[in-house]
DNA sequence: CGTGAAAATGGGATTAA
DNA sequence: TTAATCCCATTTTCACG
């Protein structure tokens, strides 16, 4: 899984095309990119082999799913010490209402990006992951009033 | 597309397995929730044409694509006008480099998530966007140092 | 990489409950 | 009405050229 890809322009289209619909048949993809049905299928296996395409998935609108409100939180710990580090991470990944987690540098050390049901569930969501960890500083809550783009749509340029 | 669906039980766990993997058979998932592959076939054609599921797509490392560098950038503008703010929306929305834009309460107005080649990729974007916009009083900077979690799983719980 | 055949899957119609 | 069974068109996938 480490170095060997270096992807041909036909991948970069075939990655750009099922970024934004996996379920085009290998045939139809084919025919966009001039490729037959079997060649397409050997890159699209290789490009998840290799791991280039990490999953392939259903993305579901969370509001249908009872979670309509979107927050970002810049956390802040207290304790930088790797063991201590570690357990809030694994807090914040245990929680299904963290959508994302990035660790960032500089004044704050995470952004959270989480899904919740309204301000109350967030309220004890913050209870459960800030407060009672008892190494977070401080945190900031910025509440969104629209995700205008939540697409993972990665620019397939060519190298 | 408004208001119908109702999700049983049935659903909830097709759209949890689903979102991890939209490329089980309809009779895998059919096994695995205990229901016929005629059946999952339905329902699957429901939720995605009620738009509870808003697409399928293969997810991509972003990395693979020569964009290793994720920074998560706070913007607040100047004027919140509404043409304005929509101006600036658009240059946002248009960047391929943004992978996803937030509209926000409270002191700043935006959160977007970059994916970049490096940090001179990253200079001459907020050059284009932030600066030669006047309409961008401050932006803050959050580099990125790991994506711990980027899926969009939802949670499926009852209801 | 393309061709063609074999295997698997999708998705509709029909029947049963 | 909803699910299970069957059936055929489509798709995937493999061996070979």
């Amino acid at each position: 899984m480490a170095t060997t890809p270096p992807l041909d322009s036909y991948d970069r289209q075939l990655l750009a095309l099922v970024q934004d619909d996996c379920r085009l048949s290998q045939a139809e993809l084919g025919a966009r990119v001039h490729l037959s049905a079997a060649a397409v299928n050997r890159r699209l296996k290789r490009l998840s082999d290799d791991g280039v395409i990490e999953r392939f998935s259903a993305q579901v609108r969370p509001d249908a799913l009872g979670y309509p409100l979107t927050i970002v939180v810049e956390v802040q710990v207290e304790n930088e010490r790797i063991d201590l580090l570690d357990a809030v991470t694994q807090s914040f990944l245990r929680c299904p209402f963290v959508q994302q987690c990035y660790y960032v540098a500089g004044e704050c050390d995470f952004v959270l990006i989480f899904a919740v049901r309204d301000m109350d569930h967030y309220t004890a969501l913050t209870r459960e992951l800030f407060y009672d960890s008892h190494n977070v500083k401080r945190f900031k809550t910025l509440v969104t009033m629209g995700r205008l783009k939540t697409g993972m749509q990665v620019p397939v340029a060519e190298s």
